[in-house]
DNA sequence: GCCCAGGGAATCG
DNA sequence: CGATTCCATGGG
């Protein structure tokens, strides 16, 4: 990949199909960025980033080849060969149609603990409201990295003042979120060690959280610690496997179902019927 | 007002 | 085991 430096900026020469922001950054995986005119402007655990995309270059503002090569480059997955899995894809006609829907859609390598926290919070509730709630939540527990923009917290400062999640809008997930910064702070749950572990033994791991189950277990595993073999299977997925998959998912697409999860669960929420 | 949202725990059969 | 019910909140 080609990349340039220029004055405080780090443009790389992708192309929209390869790699789309707007998509990306907007299809349910991550709650902290937003859209403005200009571009894009996110935080990602307590790292500030303003990025913006023509047709066949992203540019990430404000950011050195050092930043870009150490943290950016494969937060982005850019180290990924998309156009060789989506060729893959679309021998399978439905993965060919959502591709086709929208093939600049990237995963991004969160942190395990945000990804965590965040689709703890994503149970039974809608895309709009998550982000809320997860503002409020930084505001409230992260440190203030700028002008009114917080980090997400850490386990410390989310166990801090415990039992003070009231008024965050977290409705009954609330004890849920107490119940998992407890395990973390006292190391019931090691999330290192979950990086290490088969992904039958994390999934066992993480559900031993209360509030985590079978989807947001695998949205975890998927978002926070990139096992792509995760599958998530959320209110759209069970549509897009009972109208198209009757007899289950295709099995040759298992070390990278999650990836294809994510196309299908972008197509199935904003296609045209 | 109603239905729904990137579901899960508790309960019941 | 699988199926049902309840859960708190607010966007559309």
């Amino acid at each position: 990949m080609e990349i340039t430096e220029k004055n405080n900026d780090i443009i790389i020469a992708v192309s929209k199909n390869d790699c789309n922001l707007a998509v990306t950054l907007d299809c349910g995986q991550c709650f902290r960025f937003k859209a403005d005119e200009n571009g894009f402007h996110g935080i990602v655990k307590d790292k500030p980033i303003t990025l913006s995309q023509s047709e066949n270059h992203i540019t990430f503002h404000n950011t050195t080849k050092a930043d870009f090569e150490n943290f950016w480059e494969s937060y982005f997955d850019f180290d990924t060969d998309y156009d060789e899995l989506k060729k893959q894809f679309c021998e399978d006609s439905v993965l060919k149609t959502a591709v086709e829907h929208s093939g600049g859609i990237h995963i991004l390598k969160q942190d395990s603990f945000e990804a965590l926290i965040s689709f703890m919070i994503s149970q039974n509730n809608n895309i709009p409201r998550i982000k809320g709630s997860i503002e409020r939540l930084c505001k409230r527990f992260g440190d203030e990295i700028s002008e009114n923009e917080y980090a997400f917290p850490t386990v410390e400062q989310l166990s801090d003042k415990k039992s003070d999640y009231a008024d965050l809008g977290l409705g009954y997930r609330e004890e849920y979120l107490a119940d998992c910064v407890s395990k973390i702070k006292n190391a019931e749950i090691d999330l290192k060690k979950i990086h290490e572990m088969p992904i039958d033994e994390a999934r066992k791991t993480l559900r031993t959280i209360k509030g985590v189950g079978p989807k947001v277990a695998d949205c975890v595993l998927l978002f926070g610690f990139y096992q792509t073999e995760a599958f998530p299977i959320d209110t759209w997925i069970k549509k897009v496997l009972k109208e198209f998959y009757p007899n289950g998912f295709p099995e040759k697409y298992k070390p990278v179902s999650g990836i294809a999860q994510q196309f299908l669960f972008h197509y199935m929420r904003t296609r045209q019927l």
